[in-house]
DNA sequence: CAAACGTATAGATGAATTTATATATTTAAA
DNA sequence: TTTAAATATATAAATTCATCTATACGTTTG
């Protein structure tokens, strides 16, 4: 339960943040590589230095909210979308007492 | 909805850390202070100093996550219901894409 | 093989955060 | 009114974080 908290405040801290914020909204939700922004693009729509942007994203990454593929040179990365339900899941019992269970439907 | 972003991210911030998330756990979900503990029995049930939780709980409040209200000498906290929803909808969107208004059957 | 590209890592710096101590404010009780 | 209790605020010390620059590593291309 411990470990479970610590996690969930991990996860919560890594989104928490404007910048890893909207480096997520670019993300697509699954290993599509097709419309995926590799990690200079991502730099660049953002304004930011590339490996700032890589740092961000091992945040991201360590907290388990993504994932990432070696394509030929580049990397790409994707919401993990399991990780996301659960940190959705966890949220609402936290924060919505029992009625988060009907919000959420589950 | 850059304010939308930086007001998610705030929020997201507060609550993603561990203090402050065994203080949410121990908070009503309404302004039920029947069941409610002031700040200096959370302090005490935590093992942290009431200026700590003090503080804390302004982060939540500031952040629009939390509520209260004086009653008599002591201070009672809830979960601010709306905020809660707004944050669980907003991070459903974001992570998880369109599946994530199934999920959470909005 | 060498040059170019994409990414990750390391070091440095300024800013923000956490925690505790001390002080102040408000409220209830004696 | 005086005293005690509960909370909030201010300050300070140590830690942590975001960002940058520079560099190293691996891969692709000429």
């Amino acid at each position: 339960m411990q470990d479970l908290e610590d996690e969930l405040a991990k996860q919560l801290w890594a989104i928490g943040d404007v910048t890893r914020l909207r480096i997520l909204r670019m993300l697509p939700d699954s290993a599509n590589c097709e419309h995926g922004n590799n990690v200079s693009q991502i730099a660049e729509k953002l304004g930011l230095a590339q490996p700032t942007i890589s740092h961000h994203l091992r945040v991201l990454r360590q907290a388990g909210v993504v994932q990432h593929k070696k394509m030929c040179r580049d990397c790409f990365y994707w919401v993990d979308r399991d990780a996301a339900k659960d940190i959705i899941e966890r949220l609402g019992q936290l924060l919505g007492g029992d009625e988060s269970v009907e919000v959420l439907g589950l």
